[in-house]
DNA sequence: GCCGTTTTCGGCCCGACTGTTTTCAGTCG
């Protein structure tokens, strides 16, 4: 069972305690352990198969409760508080607190009222006027449920971070112009990079806080306003993203940019860490008692409470803390560390530029070699080549480095990996490649055990060096196919063979969670970016975004090295 | 329900905005 699975649970049991008034501490507990759980490296099944009850208790947010409800629904599938709760209400209720500004006690009221237990109920209500004879319901607040519902059905979920950053920007060129104000800064997970963005939160400095938000609400990209203070605004863009704009004077900018950039997480153990030194931590600085004691910077901040400055991109509360505590926080991989790309496609197969043009954008982005890895026979909708034909693209690539100059284009295969785990291309062609990556391409959707055996044997071939977007999903279109990732991670680690980090922003694969794992196991990873031209070279950026998420440092990532450094690991398996 | 560089019990981040209220509850991040 996957962790995102065992946290959805958790996640719901926290909103049916909420429904139920429980302790609001209890609930955040759940909450907190869900929110753990979506960052963990390691599989919670994993971890209780090797070291059972005790191991489990000793991932943070878990104690004994919650282990015993992993326990239950690991080994029976169900978890009975669950149920118990899911009896008293229904899951069409629970979606009723998925309506902006509605919560538990709305909810449960119209329950109570009404009987409305689903958002359909709801509709039907607001339609036919009931809502008025509430207490405490006068017209704005019938309103704002109504714009909720409208809300609800329009937002389609969230970006994917190349998406959100591109609007952000848009953005941001507008609230430059706005007079009075001073620093601009994109916070929220849009700054720690996440790989999909639900919103844009945007910070400024100004002395003027008032006219930077009159001036916000009304540019042109905004929809609708959703709130509008002295300090913030929020509003819903023409794209349906939603945006919130917080100002705040100048001295304020580091203490600002901390809460604004979060994660929640993170944010909680850095004021708790505060309390215990007898601080207060919030968005107007570092205070002790009614002295404001610093918040001009970060790094001022993470100061007042004894830690080092701590990259956006690790602030999820997956140990950084600790980490930076103990002087062991990762120096994390930089954009100007890659020296080259692994994965590409020409137009020997379906990619839109000659070899040539490829290197040629590839130098111009300061890489000293890339690795043409067009794809194979079975892949034939891909422009997927035979034997022969490849034999003289290799012949090509021989001689287009003989007139380069200081770079070099590496023979390489993107070779798919056929049901039965066989190679589409014999080891004797396979043999003539610097770069050997295998991927699956077809039958996604094959038993676990069945995908898994198919990759162990592709990674046994001793020309395969790396395996290509090892799960497969596409964010937001198509789930990973059902594989043991820890059995080839294991299986990678053994055989000598690099994992991909595919940096286009709908693959982002490995993932995050699974970058921080594969360095534990000591594997390395190389990032590509799989471009099928030559403008997408530069979705780098984001692969390189989600292995700092990962935690992964320069060295962890093999197309950092220089090319003879290169060739000796890529060869290290022959 | 979790957790411990004060604690195995008594804490648990901090503030903004809205709507309906005369001081606050609900929701959000």
């Amino acid at each position: 069972m996957e962790n995102s699975e065992i946290a959805r649970i958790f996640w719901q049991i926290a909103e049916l305690l909420e429904l139920k008034g429980e302790n609001p501490f209890k609930i955040r507990a759940y909450q907190k352990v869900a929110r753990n759980l979506e960052g963990l490296s390691q599989n919670l099944e994993e971890i209780y198969k090797k070291g059972g009850l005790a191991a489990l208790e000793e991932v943070p947010g878990i104690g004994e409760a919650i282990a015993s409800h992993i326990v239950e629904l690991l080994k029976t599938g169900k978890v009975k508080k669950y149920r118990e709760l899911l009896e008293e209400f229904p899951p069409s209720f629970i979606e009723l607190m998925e309506v902006p500004g509605l919560g538990p006690k709305t909810a449960l009221l119209l329950k109570k009222k009404f009987k409305i237990d689903s958002i359909k109920k709801l509709e039907k209500a607001t339609a036919q006027g009931l809502l008025k004879n509430l207490p405490g319901f006068k017209e704005k607040k019938i309103e704002n449920i109504r714009k909720g519902l409208e809300l609800k059905k329009k937002v389609a979920g969230r970006y994917l971070l190349s998406e959100a950053g591109e609007f952000a920007e848009a953005l941001i060129s507008q609230i430059k112009k706005i007079k009075g104000v001073d620093k601009i800064l994109p916070c929220g997970s849009l700054r720690r990079q996440k790989e999909t963005i639900g919103d844009l939160d945007i910070l400024v400095t100004s002395n003027r806080p008032q006219a930077v938000l009159d001036a916000f609400v009304k540019l042109p990209q905004v929809a609708r306003i959703l709130g509008e203070g002295p300090t913030k605004s929020s509003v819903i863009l023409k794209n349906n993203l939603q945006a919130d704009l917080r100002v705040l004077d100048p001295e304020n900018f580091g203490a600002a940019a901390h809460y604004f950039t979060g994660s929640k997480l993170h944010n909680i153990a850095i004021r708790e860490l505060a309390i215990k030194k007898g601080l207060k931590i919030s968005e107007y600085g570092v205070f002790r008692g009614k002295k404001r004691i610093g918040g001009k910077t970060e790094e001022e901040v993470f100061k007042a409470v004894g830690l080092p400055y701590i990259p956006p991109e690790l602030r999820e509360g997956r140990g950084e803390i600790e980490a930076a505590r103990a002087g062991k926080l990762p120096d994390l991989i930089e954009l100007q560390d890659i020296r080259g790309d692994l994965q590409m496609h020409s137009k020997y197969s379906d990619g839109g530029n000659s070899i040539e043009e490829m290197a040629e954008a590839a130098r111009k982005l300061g890489y000293q070699y890339i690795a043409v890895t067009d794809h194979t026979l079975s892949t034939r909708v891909a422009g997927g080549q035979t034997e022969k034909e490849f034999l003289k693209e290799l012949e090509y690539i021989d001689k287009l480095n003989d007139r380069l100059k200081g770079f070099r284009v590496l023979k390489g295969v993107e070779v798919d990996i056929l049901p039965d785990g066989t190679l589409d291309y014999k080891d004797a062609i396979l043999k003539e490649c610097e770069v050997v990556i295998a991927a699956v391409h077809s039958n996604f959707k094959m038993p676990k055990d069945k995908m898994t055996r198919r990759i162990l044997a592709a990674l046994k071939n001793k020309y395969v060096n790396l395996l290509s977007h090892p799960t497969g999903r596409l964010i937001g279109k198509r789930d990973p196919y059902e594989v043991d990732l820890e059995k080839i991670m294991k299986a990678a680690a053994d055989t000598g063979t690099y994992l991909e980090l595919n940096a286009h922003p709908e693959r982002l694969d490995l993932n995050d969670a699974h970058c921080l794992r594969a360095k534990e196991l000591k594997i390395k990873l190389s990032i590509n970016t799989d471009a099928h031209s030559a403008g997408n070279l530069s979705d780098m950026k984001y692969g390189v975004a989600t292995a700092r998420r990962g935690w992964l440092e320069k060295k962890d990532v093999i197309n950092t090295y220089p090319i003879d450094k290169l060739l000796k690991f890529l060869y290290a398996k022959r």
